[in-house]
DNA sequence: GATTACCCTACCAAACAAGTAGGGTAGAAT
DNA sequence: ATTCTACCCTACTTGTTTGGTAGGGTAATC
């Protein structure tokens, strides 16, 4: 299950989709709108911002806004950044990849299983964008 | 993430698999051969035995061994026992179904596109069984 | 009736999740 | 230049989950 940072990131996310090529958006403004704890929003922004999602302007008027198109932003690309892998398995996950051990990959019938149902996944998630939040 | 619990169960299966219809297998069998903690794997066949995909018996000769054919038992099935659920969120689960507050299910983008990945899932993880860990 | 092997409860430490607190610092605007 | 705004960063807290341990109870074979 997404732990719930990055369903509070799918949710300021949306807004920030709304609001493309608007202008920055208030932290406070997107804590109060979408109900989302103020300073555990902080952290979770500065996160996409580190990734690249999201970029930043401070002093007055400034806040956050995307950092390209919804459309070229991934669903997939999120959920790695807060939540970590997206494979049900460390042996058969792209980005955060570990060898199981006692566990000969060759000859693994779980391991076969859970490559076939991570690519579903990321059939979807990959070709999902942000721009799909907003419908 | 499966649990490490549930890679263990998996891991335990497939022995049971393999020695189907050949009489119970010791517990203690198992967690040598497989190098998983004897008393955490007690607790882990007990849950499997509540849910009715394994059998045990009692006193000299005893263990624990497959209730029904292994192709008859999906791997979701395990997966839901062990570890819980299997959608991402807890809105579009089949068997978790929890309601999301501050979020319209008619009009979440997020939600439209988790039923797909759920969907995905399962179409794999209610196909393929127990029978399929063994290669 | 002794032994075997499953059954059950409780406990523990480490890790993670979710959220809080509080101040630091850069940058606009006046 | 100063002031205010709003992002930036670190540390801490609390509760839950995970992974594992301990120890004994109980039912069924031989």
């Amino acid at each position: 299950m997404l732990s719930k940072k990055t369903q509070y990131a799918f949710r300021a996310l949306e807004m920030l989709v709304s609001r493309y090529e608007q202008g920055p958006v208030l932290i406070s403004d997107i804590a109060r709108k979408k109900k989302i704890p103020l300073k555990f929003l902080e952290n979770i922004l500065l996160q996409l911002k580190k990734d690249g999602i999201l970029e930043s302007k401070k002093g007055k008027g400034g806040g956050y806004f995307l950092a390209q198109k919804p459309s070229r932003v991934p669903v997939a690309r999120v959920i790695r950044v807060v939540d970590g892998p997206i494979a049900m398995l460390p042996c058969v996950s792209l980005y955060f990849y570990q060898k199981c051990k006692n566990c000969d990959e060759k000859h693994c019938g779980l391991h076969d299983i859970m490559i076939g149902v991570r690519d579903a996944q990321l059939a979807i998630l990959e070709k999902k964008t942000l721009a799909d939040l907003v419908v």
